[in-house]
RNA sequence: GGCCCCUUCGUCUAAUCGGUUAGGACACCAGCCUUUCAAGCUGGCAACAGGGGUUCGAAUCCCCUAGGGGUCACCA
């Protein structure tokens, strides 16, 4: 399908949701599995909400997360001649007309209404206004808003490419503000008169709209334009099957970055998240270019799915696990830094041991920071013993014997290396009558502090001669200390 | 409340025209591997919201009920 634009619309009120994420995603595999092109506008008409470092943050979430536009971004606020010419047109053509109602009686015709427990629509007060009656208000100092004049009969169908045709009845759309008396358009009005002026072929985005479809028709239709295609993606939900919001934890993309989620990790979990590629595969990792060749929108489900963060933290584990080492270590940086493990900028040396201490650990981690917090016994010894680790391995029979034994003998051993250290182990362990395992979790408690962890002799390797010895004498001495009496 | 959308394992999902032991992934459980923890491998548990139709046959088509969600702004 050549020509196919799509176009990613964020208002600038918040940081980029997860939900907007997806959407943003859903358009991008949509657009370059068809060849087309992706246009990114800010949609901020909405001058006490809208930030402009919001706008930053969003940018930067997009880039982080790797997708890309051709186009924009393009910024409502500086289009806004577009909207009151076409609104000026349809009040030409009496398609539209000046409101003059104010505020405070709409809100009492809404409350009115409200008792009744009926929906509200606008009554059409000013549809017909002569002349002299709009001068007589403007003179009142009244400022006018701009209707679209709607049709009280009939349906308006939205074609929908994923959930088919939605009917709605004309009797319940009221005659919408398209212009607010600010001067700025509404978002049904500036949104259809920009999708329509951008060339817009599939708008693509987040099933709450679906309601507001047919009024986006009808301001179409009036304006004369051929309708782009729609396709309403489902939302995300919190586990509870509510709204997901601060509470349910991370929402946002940044939220996400600070958490140690890897933006491949993201992107894949939220490319499931309402669809999947061909049917009965067993392999759920894709990178975005494989996304793109397996997308297809009319297999996006129709359904609400429920975010769940298990199954994206296995999925980051797995691109841990997977990433290129560099790549990882460069994006642990931030993360170890904040728990004043390394400072930026790492020289060459730290940065080699920041890498071997990644090699080690990335596949226990499930995030970036956890990541750094099982890995701070490799820059500093003040970590407390696992109390359950003292009961099980300090406390039995000569333990501490063993492991000065051990002490003393790493001391001597040339090469001090990984394998040699095994080698002494394995040795060690037989001369003195007891299984590897006895000395071993001994010496990782005395080392690490903790219980579980990487290779043993790789941390011993990893750690130095000086300092591996030098905790071992510490645990020793520790255990002579607190061995209670028997 | 009106209008609109949706409903398969706990979660994400699959099932070409109606015919499958209803498949996969995550999580969970068990076993294997192993110096621990992970990872990996093997196996297991687990679902068609409910009720009516249509049909030889329904997760799939129709209707009703229930539940969830969205929307009803001079927000987007």
């Amino acid at each position: 399908m050549p020509g196919v634009r799509v176009r990613f619309a964020p208002s600038p009120t918040g940081e980029l949701h997860i939900g907007g994420a997806r959407t943003a995603l859903f358009n991008y595999l949509f657009a370059y599995s068809e060849g087309g092109k992706v246009v990114l506008r800010i949609d901020d008409t909405d001058l006490e909400r809208s930030r402009s470092d919001y706008i930053d943050k969003l940018i930067a979430s997009m880039h982080w997360l790797d997708l890309e536009w051709d186009e924009g971004p393009y910024y409502q606020s500086r289009r806004l001649d577009k909207y009151t010419g076409e609104a000026e047109r349809l009040l030409a053509e009496n398609k539209a007309y000046r409101c003059y109602c104010s505020a405070e009686m709409l809100a009492e015709g809404r409350s009115e209404a409200r008792k009744e427990s009926k929906a509200y629509l606008y009554p059409g007060t000013c549809r017909e206004l002569t002349a002299e009656q709009e001068e007589a208000f403007q003179k009142e100092g009244r400022v006018p808003v701009i209707r679209l004049l709607t049709p009280d009969q009939g349906n308006t169908v939205v074609r929908d490419e994923i959930r088919g045709e939605v009917s709605f009845e004309n009797a319940n759309l009221d005659d919408f503000i398209i212009i607010k008396s600010n001067g700025l358009p509404t978002y049904n009005f500036a949104s259809v008169v920009d999708d329509l002026q951008m060339d817009i072929t599939h708008v693509i985005r987040a099933e709450e709209h679906l309601s507001n479809t047919p009024r986006q028709q009808l301001c179409a239709l009036a304006l004369g334009y051929e309708l782009p295609k729609f396709a309403h993606v489902p939302m995300i939900l919190a586990p509870d099957r509510s709204k997901l919001s601060k509470r349910h934890g991370a929402t946002s993309v940044e939220e996400f970055y600070s958490e140690g989620y890897l933006p491949e990790a993201l992107v894949n979990y939220m490319a499931l998240l309402g669809w999947s590629p061909d049917a009965g595969g067993e392999e759920e990792i894709f990178s975005l270019d494989q996304m793109v060749n397996r997308f297809d929108l009319y297999k996006v489900t129709k359904t609400a799915a429920v975010y769940d963060v298990t199954k994206l933290s296995w999925m980051n584990s797995h691109y841990m696990r997977e990433y290129d080492l560099n790549r990882l270590t460069e994006a642990a940086v931030p993360f170890f830094e904040q728990k004043s493990l390394v400072e930026a900028p790492l020289n060459n040396e730290e940065y080699n041991y920041l890498k071997q201490v990644i090699a080690a650990v990335r596949e226990r981690a499930k995030t970036l920071v956890e990541m750094a917090d099982i890995s701070t016994y490799f820059y500093h010894d003040r970590f407390e013993y696992d109390q359950k680790g003292v009961q099980k391995h300090f406390y039995k029979e000569n333990a501490a014997q063993h492991i000065l034994k051990a002490a003393e003998e790493l001391q001597k051993l040339e090469p001090y290396e990984k394998e040699s250290i095994e080698n002494l182990y394995r040795t060690l362990s037989e001369e003195l009558g007891i299984s590897t395992g006895r000395l071993i979790h001994p010496t990782r408690l005395a080392i690490t502090g903790r219980t579980a962890g990487p290779g043993i002799f790789e941390i011993m390797a990893l750690l130095g001669r000086e300092r591996t010895v030098e905790r071992l004498k510490k645990a020793a001495d520790y255990i002579e200390k607190n061995l209670p009496q028997k």
